[in-house]
DNA sequence: TTAGGCCCTGACACCGGTGGAAAGGTCAAA
DNA sequence: TTTGACCTTTCCACCGGTGTCAGGGCCTAA
């Protein structure tokens, strides 16, 4: 499949297919004319990396969770790797609660400078 | 007071001040040498202007809200004025409040992500 | 052969506050 | 007069996912 199709079966662009490769999110087989070929896996992995995005997760981030979340790894080195995935999302939500916690504060100081203004 | 001095009373880079100005938070007089030279109110008007981006302002709305918030404004004007201070502030809280709730649901779903892993 | 649809790479722009470098002018003290 | 601290402006970089443009190759049907 070429990255019209890729793109129209997952609704990322163009643009968001090619950026997810350089990313080292999705690859791509080449054709002799030099265009990206896909594979029918390629689908759900984009999927994937788009419900990742939208939680909040980096692309950064996404490169260490995807092998993992597409079981890509077998037997034990899946157990140890999704035992690191867990601890890197851990992390990433430890990272999301000062998030909103600084973002709550802000709120309470903007509340209370607009209560005296 | 020059640029060095205000920084120095401020905690505010050169860098940042000169930003404030080409943004049109705060102005200063110039020598005949082309020095930027500031009255005693600089300080406490970058203190204020510091403090709002705190509260997470972009300087956009600190450029609207800053005549207010300094009391430049003289009777009847100040207080209509303030008024609109009040909306843009109020706005500002949505935004923020969406931000929040964003940020919230997105933390959920990592959460629940987790969970499965 | 040409039109039109598909694909390619590379590069700039966005946002917004800050850091930093480059290249230069000013001024006071030694 | 020289040193060194202080000031000036202008420009690039950061972050991160996406839009978009330029300039070009490929392929198929008319």
């Amino acid at each position: 499949m070429l990255i019209g199709e890729l793109s129209r079966l997952t609704g990322a662009s163009h643009r968001s297919l090619r950026y997810y490769e350089a990313q080292g999110l999705l690859t791509a087989r080449r054709g002799v004319n030099g265009y990206r070929e896909y594979d029918e896996h390629a689908v759900a992995t984009v999927r994937q990396i788009r419900t990742l995005l939208d939680i909040g997760l980096s692309t950064d981030v996404i490169r260490t969770v995807l092998p993992c979340v597409r079981g890509e790894l077998r037997d034990p080195a899946h157990l140890t790797w999704c035992d690191d995935l867990r601890a890197v999302l851990s992390r990433e939500l430890a990272t999301m609660d000062d998030r909103i916690t600084g973002l709550q504060r802000s709120r309470r100081a903007l509340a209370s400078y607009l209560a005296e203004a």
